[in-house]
DNA sequence: CGTGTTTGACCCGCGC
DNA sequence: GCGCGGGTCAAACACG
């Protein structure tokens, strides 16, 4: 590793061994230089022309330690789809800035090993790209959106291998947290072994005005750190559920103030957001759930109602139009499709369907989508998948 | 009163 | 060994 690098990833936080990756801007952008010297080259992304082949991107499956399975099989009911994280990020950013809309377009990428990394669209400046090197970011020269989230993970040896050893990861995390405040030769034996089978990251750009986003989950903050070279600090949070360990950081870029990155660690060990004060009935009815909540790191909602109230009122086909525009742009790439096993079980809902069907599913019965969207962009998003099957 | 935030202190790993 | 920086703790505080 270059000195460069070194000092970027110093100033940045990142240590030696730190599972987030790095990525080397080099090569423009398209070249990255995973952790552990790990190095994965990146298909031409040539977003801008709206031409990028990820075909092979999806070869395999992918499991991300991330609360919403983005990728999940659209069929199914599980509340926690991609789109429902579209929804909520939108919420998101149309109830906590002036920006009207906002992309987001999550590739999952995996190399050869063990790393998981999720490109986007994301307009990338070069600031941005600088900022990428802490969390594997998105490294490309795409088309600007006015909000855009870039997704990324890395994954400690686990997370991407099979559930056991999701479990086994989990099992760590939570015994780290019980055992915490044990004896210090004990914390140290533990620090070690954590060393070796960190927990799953999942990190993600996202362009905002607030930097704790409602991703749906509750989290207290426990800690705020003044980050080098940067004039933003970084938070810490803690899911506030008993006995979910997830912990999530979030700081804002010093070069881009407008990008936060929030940098999930662990997995989550229950099914959905669970609050003491219960507001699960959101859960199963998201859209007539209007509660008022603030954007603060502790709110809990679907955010979807709250858009709607606050951005005019804006018909139901119409936001979800927009979500369905990231999808239906990053489809017409040929970027964005099901990859049906790409869920992200590094969250552990052992209950949820873990995507079971790759690429058909989804197709064929739209769960949630089918109940909002307008058939025609339903059938657009499919007949891009449908394509994009074809070509493998 | 319950919940979440703030913030200084502390611990730990790492590089020199 | 020492200093630095990241990460965490926990008491104090704020808020509804």
């Amino acid at each position: 590793m270059t000195d460069d690098l070194s000092e970027k990833k110093q100033t940045q936080g990142i240590k030696a061994d730190d599972e987030i990756l790095a990525i080397d801007a080099a090569e423009e952008g398209r070249a990255l230089t995973l952790g552990r010297d790990r190095t994965m080259l990146l298909h031409k992304l040539e977003l801008a022309g709206n031409n990028i082949n990820f075909s092979s991107i999806f070869d395999a499956p992918i499991s991300l330690p991330f609360p919403y399975s983005y990728f999940e099989d659209h069929s199914s009911s599980n509340p926690n789809s991609f789109l429902d994280l579209l929804r909520q990020d939108h919420h998101q950013f149309a109830s906590s800035s002036n920006s009207s809309s906002f992309s987001f377009d999550a590739f999952p990428l995996q190399n050869n090993n063990d790393t998981n990394l999720f490109f986007t669209d994301l307009p990338l400046p070069q600031a941005m790209t600088t900022k990428a090197e802490e969390s594997s970011e998105v490294v490309n020269t795409a088309p600007t959106s006015p909000n855009s989230t870039s997704v990324s993970s890395s994954s400690n040896e686990a997370a991407n291998d099979n559930t056991n050893k999701e479990v086994a990861v989990k099992d760590q995390e939570e015994g780290d947290q019980k055992e915490h405040k044990d004896t210090k030769p004990q914390l140290k034996v533990k620090k070690k072994n954590q060393k070796k089978a960190r927990e799953a990251r999942f990190a993600f750009l996202t362009k905002s005005d607030i930097d704790n986003l409602d991703d749906g989950y509750r989290w207290r903050k426990y800690g705020q750190k003044a980050v080098k070279n940067s004039p933003y600090p970084r938070s810490y949070y803690r899911c506030t559920t008993v006995g979910c360990g997830v912990k999530k950081r979030v700081e804002r870029s010093s070069d881009d103030p407008s990008i936060v990155m929030t940098t999930y660690e662990g997995q989550h060990s229950h099914p959905f957001p669970m609050t003491p004060r219960g507001h699960l009935g959101m859960l199963t009815s998201p859209i007539l759930d209007h509660g008022a909540t603030t954007a603060s790191s502790s709110s809990f909602s679907i955010p979807q109602p709250r858009y709607l109230l606050t951005q005019h009122h804006q018909p139901y086909n119409s936001m979800y139009n927009t979500s369905l525009n990231m999808i239906n742009r990053s489809s017409s790439d040929g970027t964005f499709i099901n990859p049906g096993s790409s869920s992200f079980p590094g969250f552990g809902y052992d209950h949820m369907p873990q995507a079971s069907t790759p690429t058909t599913s989804a197709i064929r019965d739209h769960g949630l989508l089918q109940d909002i969207l307008p058939s025609q962009i339903r059938e657009d998003t499919i007949n891009t998948q449908i394509n994009e099957e074809d070509k493998k």
